[in-house]
DNA sequence: GCGCAAATAACCGAAACGGTCAATGCTTAT
DNA sequence: ATAAGCATTGACCGTTTCGGTTATTTGCGC
């Protein structure tokens, strides 16, 4: 593996997102060493090199997602936002701007959560940091500023849906900022909808 | 092929599920037939005894699930609703009650879409219809009704986007049951967020 | 027990699998 | 220019699995 480490970072890039885009897609018995060489351009045989068998690579994206993952989100900035609205805004730009970097990291850890050998680490370390970014996100102390503050809670879990819809409309092809653009909206238009006026400069 | 249709219609039901999981998962070419006769519980050489080849059963899969789908949506019910929110309920209710039904076809059309080979007469005809739907829930007389006319469109686009996310959980294992009543819980809560108060009840 | 169709175990050649290795380039130091 | 050194790969290994076929077994009405 350290063969693999002393390539340059653009060719580690390339191999990386072959190998997480192929096991993503066909699972980890499925997704053939060859397949992956081909989507990364280089031969099978480099790849052994790199990584000694099919297993070793499979631990190292792995590894390799966990660690990208906690990067992902600037827990601080969240912290020190004071308005709910802002502070969903600012997860899904963040989360956004990741999924921009690394296309394949999300639909790899999900297709880990599939397999059949389930080591569910990943499912639950997945899960619960997103459960972990979700506490940041909304405090008590919002309620108050909805016009009906019981609706507060409800409003967050569509927001969890909502963005699940948006992941999947990302992984189809749709752009991200035109995306990203159309949340904004629905973000100010739920906050004049559901805020008292009070709350609205 | 008429082998295949002179079976009872469980175990019809047996192999067309197994057959369709195995295509959604790994797609066309990866998913093998052993596979799918693992996963119906019957032998290999029966299926090639009911269809033939490999082909003549995905074709026949694409066209059962084309029918199927066209069956799907109540449109009559559909038009004689004459509440925005009431509608979206309503398709969401029929599109719900088709996946419960036929959990597999969804995700069955959507890898058809995903070949390399692309028929896209899958992917147009799946849209084609979405949209179709959508046109029958929307309606510019709905506008009126809210405090805020012009926000009724990206509302729409909001809830087509949580339907989205919706079906992700629900492929994801979450309780139907439990995932409408939530929904219909949301759809309640933008309506009286939304509509002027002389049109809540 | 017999006849017959439905189901399958056993099998086919071909292809693809994970993995190995000797031969090829491609640098770089002399 | 050349030889040493190393990253890269084409060709190959034994094994498994592929789509598809065939010969045998099974279950069932009579």
């Amino acid at each position: 593996m350290e063969k693999f480490l002393a390539l340059s970072n653009e060719k580690q890039d390339t191999i990386r997102n072959a190998a997480l885009a192929c096991f993503a897609k066909h699972g980890y018995e499925k997704a053939s060493i060859n397949d992956i060489a081909v989507a990364a351009g280089i031969s099978k045989a480099s790849i052994f090199q790199y990584f000694g068998n099919k297993q070793t690579l499979y631990q190292y994206l792995f590894d390799y997602c966990a660690a990208q993952m906690k990067q992902a989100y600037n827990t601080s900035a969240l912290e020190e936002t004071t308005d709910f609205f802002d502070r969903v805004w600012e997860a899904s730009v963040m989360k956004v701007e990741n999924l921009k970097k690394h296309p394949h990291i999300a639909s790899f850890i999900a297709s880990v959560a599939a397999e059949p050998t389930p080591e569910l680490k990943s499912a639950i370390f997945s899960e619960a940091n997103e459960k972990y970014i979700a506490s940041l996100v909304l405090h008590e102390r919002d309620y108050k500023k909805f016009r009906h503050p019981e609706d507060a809670e409800l409003v967050f879990q569509m927001l969890m849906l909502l963005a699940k819809g948006m992941s999947v409309q990302l992984e189809n092809g749709v752009d991200y900022d035109g995306m990203m653009k159309e949340f904004r909206e629905i973000l100010n238009m739920l906050k004049h909808n559901f805020y008292k006026e009070e709350y609205l400069l």
